[in-house]
DNA sequence: AGTCCACAGGAAGGGCAGGCGA
DNA sequence: TCGCCTGCCCTTCCTGTGGACT
């Protein structure tokens, strides 16, 4: 018997097959429920292997409704016959949400260049410069390149839709290659706030994808288990408990297979040979907690610090009496958040600047904030915490590590 | 109807790290 | 090496504003 401390782990049963499976970004050879969908796409696409070239198209829908798989499905397909029939296409994903990567119109460029193979700075270049790198780059390539911009909305939020009319409008300069876009959007009013002249240049066809219902959730979990886990070792109770659950949350196919996922590694930590439904409420335990976590230790510490300022607040204005008296506004928050600089040796930023950390933080739901007036006390936001519980336990756990020593 | 509060949020510019070309 | 450029983060300055109060 060998002393080796990881041997226990290899010599335990197995409950996953592939665990890869399981998780949002495998592409399964067949996508169910969404042969419409991937339908409408590949008509749109598909006149580039007659070398027309494709019209540019929108793809809506919300969270985990299946629109990044099935657009990867079709990228996948028609790459496999176009290489078959020996034509030239290039088809590049980014993922617009990627903080540092691809959430300026500067670094979703360099990105894309980088996809091409042609290294560039991270910062130094004027992003006129970039422009013309990549269309040069595309020209000298010679075939249509079909860009993919998943979470298309994060961008264009932050740094306007600008670089879409740059990119269309460089299809009118070039010889030899074509730029498509296609858009990857949860945000189903996006096309509503185009600068016109965007609109009009991108002309582009719009697919949408509605979500999942229960029985369509399960049919795809089904699928997953037999391709992910070992025989016999899922009870239904508990993929009905995942179909469910997710389809609560606007059929998010996504939160389903983490469910899935996360509820197998409660199992098999527990030495469990199956997974039940009791799993899966552990795992919507842990998966919300990990998520909000994750996020905020993500944050600068300067966010860190103005969310510690909020939760304070809220702690201090518990014992109030009234609804009324227990609301969070920007000024206490900058007060606190002051304070909490001093104890730290922190350099406080302006309130200016906590405004628009405020305002970051809404935009992950960390908190909601809404502007409100008080009459003659001002206008303000008034800020609600949106993470209770657990949660927040958790989370003030670990920005009192971070703060009070 | 006018005043006034406490900010929101836009605009401009500074400082910094980093790249490019001469 | 140096001057000049960039993006990014931040400050400073400023105007705008909803609604309670006078």
């Amino acid at each position: 018997m060998s002393s080796n401390i990881f041997s226990q782990y290899l010599q335990k049963e197995n409950i996953f097959k592939n665990k890869n499976c399981l998780t949002a970004s495998f592409v399964p050879g067949k996508i169910r429920h969404r042969e419409q969908e991937i339908q409408q796409l590949s008509a749109v696409l598909a006149p580039v292997l007659k070398g027309y070239y494709p019209n540019n198209v929108f793809i809506y829908g919300t969270c985990g409704t299946g629109k990044t798989i099935s657009a990867r499905f079709v990228a996948s397909q028609l790459m496999s016959i176009s290489s078959e029939n020996k034509q030239k296409i290039k088809i590049i994903y980014v993922n617009c949400k990627m903080k540092k990567i691809a959430d300026t119109e500067y670094r979703i460029v360099a990105q894309l260049l980088k996809e091409l193979g042609e290294h560039v700075p991270d910062t130094g270049l004027p992003t006129n410069v970039l422009y013309r790198k990549f269309f040069e780059r595309v020209e000298k390539i010679g075939c249509t390149v079909i860009i993919m911009l998943d979470e298309i909305d994060t961008l264009i939020k932050k740094v306007g839709d600008e670089f879409l009319y740059n990119f269309t409008r460089i299809n009118q300069e070039m010889k030899n290659s074509h730029i498509t876009i296609v858009g990857i959007t949860n945000d189903l009013t996006l096309r509503n706030n185009f600068d016109l002249r965007v609109k009009s240049s991108l002309s582009e066809e719009e697919i949408l994808f509605k979500p999942y219902n229960a029985t369509q959730l399960k049919d795809i979990l089904m699928e997953r288990v037999s391709q992910g886990f070992m025989p016999n070792t899922v009870d239904d109770t508990a993929l009905n408990k995942c179909a469910a659950l997710a389809a609560q949350e606007h059929g998010d196919a996504r939160r389903a297979l983490d469910l899935l996922r996360v509820a197998g590694e409660m199992a098999e930590r527990m030495a469990v040979m199956v997974v039940t439904e009791n799993h899966v409420d552990m795992a919507e335990q842990k998966i919300d907690i990990d998520r909000v976590t994750e996020t905020i230790k993500a944050q600068p510490m300067q966010s860190q610090a103005v969310l510690y300022s909020i939760i304070k607040v809220a702690e201090k204005l518990k014992s109030q009496k009234t609804w009324t008296d227990k609301r969070i506004f920007t000024g206490d928050v900058f007060e606190n958040y002051i304070s909490i600089c001093e104890k730290n040796g922190i350099k406080p930023l302006t309130q200016r600047r906590v405004s628009d950390l405020i305002g970051e933080l809404d935009m992950l739901s960390i908190i909601a904030a809404k502007v409100i007036s008080k009459g003659r006390g001002g206008r303000t936001r008034e800020i609600i915490l949106m993470i209770t519980g657990n949660i927040l336990e958790r989370v003030t756990g670990f920005l009192i590590d971070r703060f009070e020593e």
